[in-house]
DNA sequence: ACCCTATTATATGTCGACAAATTCTTGACG
DNA sequence: CGTCAAGAATTTGTCGACATATAATAGGGT
């Protein structure tokens, strides 16, 4: 009777707010240490004050936003040395789930991943022309998640997609100053090629490289750009 | 540095309340699964509803409650296969901390895990006969905090507390069915002294030994308590 | 007696307002 | 001219109440 055909995604207003707030400190559009007014907030999305304040409330607990007692909330603060720190953390996790997931990896884990490769591909060829970085961006992560889907570890996979969603801060940064000194597909493909082979030692080589590589971008963003830190 | 000498310990009554729920869950008294109506703490803890909520959606964002959208806040689960996951990633973890720790640690590094060694072994040789295991828990969670802490990586003693953190709860239940099967004081002697020497290997091959164990105990625990899950 | 539905009861999530604290402004004094 | 302090303005954190959704209960038909 009740068959619910509607997807059924019925959020609420805090959690609605907490993907928004979440989404724009990731993407750049919150700068660090942007102070959060609840009143702000509330007359900028129309929301009303209580459900801010629980969103607020779990971005705290996930690290994105840190409260001072009775002085409010503002966006994490970002260095050069937390996005080292941050990389090491992310190659640990990283490399440590694709060895699982290389040993573990089912077919359909496998064809997942080619799917995911080929989607990301096209939107990197597509690249020159068409700039639209927010896919390409999503594609990206879908590649990596999918690198490591089948380490049969629920806490690997939710603290790699944490310290994932940390760095890609730093990532959005680094895409201003980006002068096609990398070759990204290249370094995806060999990731993609390594992992296929099921080369464990290959595979964490390239996905090391390629994630130092991005640090090393992010940093000179960050010391050129200084302005806005 | 860590010893906040700030008389100002002005917590706001959200913070109070995350902290009490956080202790709650993690020892045992909020069990699995147990619904966190609103009203119920509101009036057991005497504090009003808009605090309450704020800090359930922050536990949320740490993992030690779930929301399930128009049907309130729960404790989170636990179940074998979980605290199975936790050690991995918690010998994951501490191994690279300790690793780091091991090549890092300075003299005053090395003292202070003199010193909470020796603070945790009184406390053990005292089990017999006064089991305050509050305090023995305390000073279990020093000790291996002061193992990694000249890890020189925020985000890995992060990630690191996070997940010891979760694998408290377990221990909680698994202390209740230990019958003197183990001898934790000469699991922590060898750890400590193998960290000592800064032999890394051996420090970690214990260490790993120890997560072990306890992990061990408590999916016997949870086996034969089963009534309680 | 059983199952399905209607009604009551309870809990969740949201709103507006208010007291306490912080930040900003202003002005006096050295 | 700078420093500091008192007052104004903003913001934070909390409270009580309310609309809506979920859970519990009672009633009616087969």
């Amino acid at each position: 009777m009740a068959s619910n055909q509607t997807p059924e995604i019925e959020q609420n207003e805090s959690e609605r707010i907490y993907d928004i707030i979440r989404r724009d400190i990731i993407s750049g559009e919150l700068m660090p240490l942007t102070k959060l007014k609840v009143s702000h907030i509330r007359e900028h999305y129309n929301f009303g004050a209580a459900p801010v304040r629980e969103a607020l409330a779990r971005l705290v607990g996930g690290g994105f936003v840190v409260q001072q007692s009775q002085r409010g909330f503002r966006v994490r603060d970002m260095s050069t040395e937390d996005v080292v720190d941050l990389s090491k953390m992310r190659i640990l996790l990283e490399c440590e789930g694709v060895r699982a997931s290389l040993e573990n990896g089912s077919d359909e884990w496998e064809s997942n991943l080619v799917a995911a490769y080929h989607k990301l591909s096209l939107a990197e060829k597509r690249r020159q022309s068409d700039d639209q970085s927010e896919d390409l961006e999503e594609r990206n992560r879908a590649f990596h998640d999918a690198l490591v889907a089948a380490a049969n570890s629920n806490w690997l996979l939710e603290m790699r997609a944490h310290v994932y969603a940390h760095h890609e801060r730093y990532r959005y940064v680094s895409r201003q100053h980006s002068f096609g000194k990398r070759d990204t597909p290249a370094e995806h493909a060999a990731i993609f090629e390594a992992a296929i082979r099921r080369d464990v030692k290959e595979t964490c080589k390239h996905l090391t490289r390629h994630i130092d590589l991005t640090t090393v971008q992010a940093v000179e963003a960050m010391k050129r750009g200084r302005s806005a830190f």
